[in-house]
This record gives structure tokens, C-alpha cells and sequence, in this order.
DNA sequence: GCCTTCCGATACAGAACTGTATTGAATACG
DNA sequence: CGTATTCAATACAGTTCTGTATCGGAAGGC
């Protein structure tokens, strides 16, 4: 697509990955480019050679995250067993499998994901790109979930994006729970959770599977 | 409990309510403390004067919200009707109302209450105090519904904390996608899937109300 | 009304960050 | 090879923010 030298490309993937860990301290605007140059051993000249503004590396940053999150979905559907199942319990794990392929892991991802949240939340300008990236990647996991929903033996009792969103709610909240460590939340809490949600929004195929 | 001149409390209520501001629009580490001052319509010798740091105005700030949300909460029970009832959309909306009772509202309250919630994820300092806040407001907001189901000749499926959990959880995701404007979220997704939520987490008392 | 105490404004010195213009070393190419 | 080009480092000038020390006016006590 683009004409990127392979020297251009590291610089911009290393300070990409600095920004994911200044984010992570720092939010998005208690960043400062110097020390997210700083963090993957660069000065402010190759960040202003290769991005525009902060803004900008974020964008590159969700493009990544999207890659990255839709090729581990690829290779998870991959693995996954596809005979059909009467046991919910099964068709429960193996369907959060899925859902957790395409969830950010690490303490550092996990917080550079809320924080451009919220950043896309209070910056009309960065909005429309997270938008973008975020619409798309829902899409994408919840029509995969659903086939293999349907695959098992099974549907969804409700639209497919609704259904992520739930999960995706339920995730985010636990996640960020037990990085603060809140006593109402004991171990666990966030997995038992989104087992009886995920209960809640499958059923028996009403239709015969072909 | 502390000796106060009118002065001094009023002077600490501005900034709190211009950080409430500030720190919707910038994250908590990305609002200078200038910033703050000057949107409250004071200098910097004003802040130093009532606070020893960004971080002690955070803890005033979640205490302040704290008092209003219980109290606003006490407002709301106050107002029910506790007539048992046998319909459950009755009673879903009656425990929702309790529940967004004890919510924070408006663009800016929701989007300073999620970035401090950022800010303890990251910050092992913080994390305390906000626990302490957070946690007593769970167990209070938790313990006001379960009683309020009860009264209405219902129970809780799971654990109060568990149940306000998931609802919290719910209602920030979808709070926080209406604010980025989500295309695979819809108009009225939020209170859709609260109501859902709910019906999953109550049923019929087997006891009888006393 | 005067005097004391309080408390926010001001002054200050330094640190951190910004974005740009220029330079020099690495890389690619003929 | 040597030369042209690319790209990150450096130099620069300006702005913003920090925390503290000091000052002066307003509030409250006698």
C-alpha cells in the first residue's frame, strides 16, 4: 500500500510500542512525545520524521492493535474444535476462547486500550478514526461468534454486536477491576461473570444445523 | 471532624468542581494543575494553600462524589413505591431508577469519574483511597437494591457486588459508547440491555415476604 | 476600630516540553 | 566505490508548568 523503507518501518514500530507503555503511565495527553521518543531510545527528530502529532501515532497504534487482535482471532478459529456439542458448558468455553483471542493482554495494552477510549470519548478529532477501527473489529467478532455459535449447535439470542458489546462491557470492567485490586471483586469474578452472561445470550439452534 | 473556615470550604469546592472540568477534558495526568486553578477563577497560590498535591484534590474529589451519589440515592428510596409486585418490568424499572440514582451524570462527571478510575488502574498510590470509596459505595448501592428486590417480593440471583458489578459495568461501556457515538451501538442499547441484565438477576423470592 | 490571623495573589527560578530548521551519518544506488 | 538520498540527531527559541517564598488585603476577634 504505502512505500515504507524497511529502516522507516522499525522506527515507526518501535515507537509504537513505547507509546503503548508511556499511554499506559501516562494517559494519552499526560504523554509527552519526548519521553514516549525517550522510552524506545529515539529523539523528537524521528518522531516528527515519521508522525505528524500524537493524534497521528495513535491512529497507527489502533491500526496495529487491529491487525494484531484480528490475526490471533484467524488463528484461533483455526484451532477450535467444530463438532457440533450438547454441552452448553463446552460450547461456553470454547466460544469465550474466541472472544478472548480478540481482548488486548498485558497490563500495559490492557490500560493504552481504555485510555484511547477515553480519548476517542472527550476528542471529536481522534473520534471518527477509533470509530473506524473499533466498529470494524466488533463486526468482525461477533460474526465469527455467531458461526461458531452456529457451528456447535447453537444461536444467539440476540444481535450479534449487542452480544460483544456485553462481553466486551463485562471484560473491560473485570479487567480494569483487578488491576486496581477492589475488594468487592474477589478472584475469578470477572471469568464466573462472563460465563453467565455468555449462558444468557446462546441457545439451542432452533433450526436444523446443515 | 476538621475545623473549616466558610472561606477556605468554598475556595475547596471551586477547584474540586473546576477539576471535575478539567479533568473530563485532559485525564487526570494530562491537567496541569494551572489549568485547574484557572478555570475555578483562582492562581496557583490558592491550590497549594488547600491541597498538597493533584492527587489530594483527586480524594476530596471522590469523597465530594461519594456524599452526593448516597445521598442522592437516600433521595431516591425514599420515593418508592414499595408495594410487592408481581410484574417483573415493574420491578426492573423500579431497581434501575435505584441503581442510575447512584450514578454520575452529565458529560463531564462521566467522563472524570472513568479517568479516575484510569488513574487508580495505574497509579498503585492512588488505587487505596479510591478503593475505599468505591468499595463502600458498591456495598451500600448493592445492599439498597437487594433490599428494595426483597420488599418488592423478589430476590437476587448472585451476589449484591457481583449484580451491581455487571449493572456498573453495563451502564459505563454503554455510557462511554453513546459519548464516542459507536455505530454498532444503537439508540436506547444501554437501557436495552440494563433491563436484560437485570431480568438475569432476580427471580420470584421462594421465602415468603414478611 | 484596631489588630491579628488567614489565605489567595504575586514574584521568582528552574525544569520540562513544544515544533522547526539544520546537520551529519547511514543507507541505497548507479 | 563514490555519490545521492534518506532519516534521525542536534541546535534553537519559545512556551508552559512546577513548587516555593513572600506579600498584601480581607475576615474575624477583642
Amino acid at each position: 500500500m504505502t512505500e515504507l523503507t524497511a529502516r522507516r518501518a522499525a522506527t515507526r514500530e518501535r515507537l509504537v510500542d513505547a507509546a503503548v507503555v508511556v499511554f499506559a503511565e501516562k494517559g494519552v495527553l499526560g504523554a509527552a512525545v519526548e519521553e514516549i521518543c525517550e522510552a524506545a531510545g529515539f529523539t523528537r527528530g524521528a518522531f516528527y520524521s515519521n508522525f505528524t502529532s500524537k493524534d497521528d501515532l495513535c491512529v497507527e497504534l489502533l491500526q496495529r492493535n487491529y491487525e494484531l487482535q484480528m490475526a490471533a482471532l484467524d488463528q484461533a478459529i483455526a484451532g477450535i474444535d467444530a463438532a457440533p456439542t450438547s454441552n452448553l458448558d463446552d460450547l461456553i468455553a470454547r466460544t469465550l476462547d474466541m472472544f478472548f483471542a480478540a481482548q488486548p493482554e498485558g497490563r500495559h495494552w490492557v490500560l493504552a486500550s481504555q485510555e484511547l477510549r477515553l480519548h476517542a470519548a472527550r476528542s471529536p478529532e481522534f473520534a471518527p478514526a477509533y470509530r473506524r477501527f473499533t466498529d470494524q473489529g466488533t463486526l468482525r467478532v461477533a460474526e465469527t461468534i455467531r458461526s461458531v455459535v452456529q457451528a456447535l449447535g447453537y444461536e444467539l439470542t440476540t444481535s450479534g454486536p449487542a452480544a460483544i458489546g456485553l462481553l466486551h462491557a463485562v471484560h473491560e470492567y473485570g479487567t480494569l477491576g483487578s488491576l486496581i485490586g477492589s475488594g468487592t471483586l474477589e478472584g475469578g469474578y470477572k471469568e464466573r461473570l462472563l460465563a453467565e452472561v455468555l449462558r444468557t445470550l446462546v441457545r439451542p439452534s432452533s433450526t436444523t444445523v446443515r
